[in-house]
DNA sequence: ACCGTTGGTTCGTTCATTGAACCCACGGCT
DNA sequence: AGCCGTGGGTTCAATGAACGAACCAACGGT
């Protein structure tokens, strides 16, 4: 729904942008779509998001093509929610976040992110020094910082603290 | 305000940085400061947001020190906004968001972002593919491209039909 | 027959945004 | 002196979004 009819004055790609992704939760939502959440429920408990807004951020992201809702299985019917190209493009953007979010705001290390082909730490435009390229998303290895806290309450807190892929899907403990 | 206590919680640089310009409107802000708006009146008539928010985010930004209210004048005392480093480090987000904007949401090429000493236009991240290097703010060129309106209302959007480099100031003809 | 899980919707209260109106310090004009 | 214009705001009533608690529904298990 958006910002709407203001931003749509603007004329300018950032404010699209925004118009898209720009309202509040949603490029968290992204964000631990990103780092392989996929449940309802899972994004419900990490995030702390009251439910009626969780709902309406999930079908903007799908309506928008960031997210694609998907049957996984029948009976009970149960759909989860995975993240497109469209989606993962937004990767720089939460990228250049981090890094600012980092540098300006904290006094700790939470989370690298490093090559998994050789474990260097990225760059803060997402290359890897060692290897001169930009890593793709697929490849780029989540591992947890001092600065995190070793034994948080939610389970997707609590996944999060190996070391995983971006996208690779998040197992929780409610198997 | 801020969307604070919800996402305090959160223990991760993006929800840090959005804490800090995640609300509406505000990276719009930021976008004017770097495009060169530094007057209440110019970020006014640009943006067409309500006063009292343009108010309240000049305070919270200034406040978070990423703009800086200046005196340009005493008497009548008048106050301009400036960004700061930590304001310029926005950038790269901005960017990142520009360009997922533009190839998934828009059907035109509204402006080009070149490299001013050669006139190359940037790359996805921010680096000028004949110089091979990343590219300072101030040495952004911004220019028009052809899915710009050409005669816009506002005075702001006027001045920004001519080239001109990010940071220096805007040259409004309320003069 | 009942309970638990997943994935929601509904609803009353609180909080933020909006746009219009108002304010004030000053300079300049007549 | 009185009045108008400009820049940079504040105040206020009305609307809209977010919050959180409660409720709902489809199914499997016991």
């Amino acid at each position: 729904m958006a910002l709407g009819k203001d931003y749509v004055t603007q004329e300018c790609s950032i404010a699209s942008a925004l118009e898209v992704v720009g309202e509040r939760w949603t490029l968290l939502v992204v964000r631990d779509a990103l780092y392989g959440v996929r449940r309802y429920n899972d994004f419900l408990v990490h995030l702390g998001i009251p439910r009626a807004v969780l709902s309406a951020r999930l079908r903007t992201l799908t309506e928008a093509g960031i997210l694609e809702k998907r049957r996984y299985q029948e009976s009970p019917p149960r759909d989860e929610y995975v993240v497109t190209d469209r989606g993962i493009a937004l990767w720089p953007a939460l990228r250049a976040l981090a890094v600012w979010g980092r540098e300006h705001l904290m006094d700790r290390r939470l989370r690298y992110f490093r090559h998994a082909e050789c474990g260097t730490e990225l760059g803060s435009y997402g290359e890897c020094p060692a290897c001169g390229t930009v890593v793709p998303v697929a490849d780029v290895l989540l591992t947890p910082g001092p600065g995190l806290d070793p034994d948080p309450a939610d389970p997707v807190s609590r996944a999060l603290l190996k070391p995983k892929r971006l996208l690779e899907p998040l197992e929780t403990d409610h198997v």
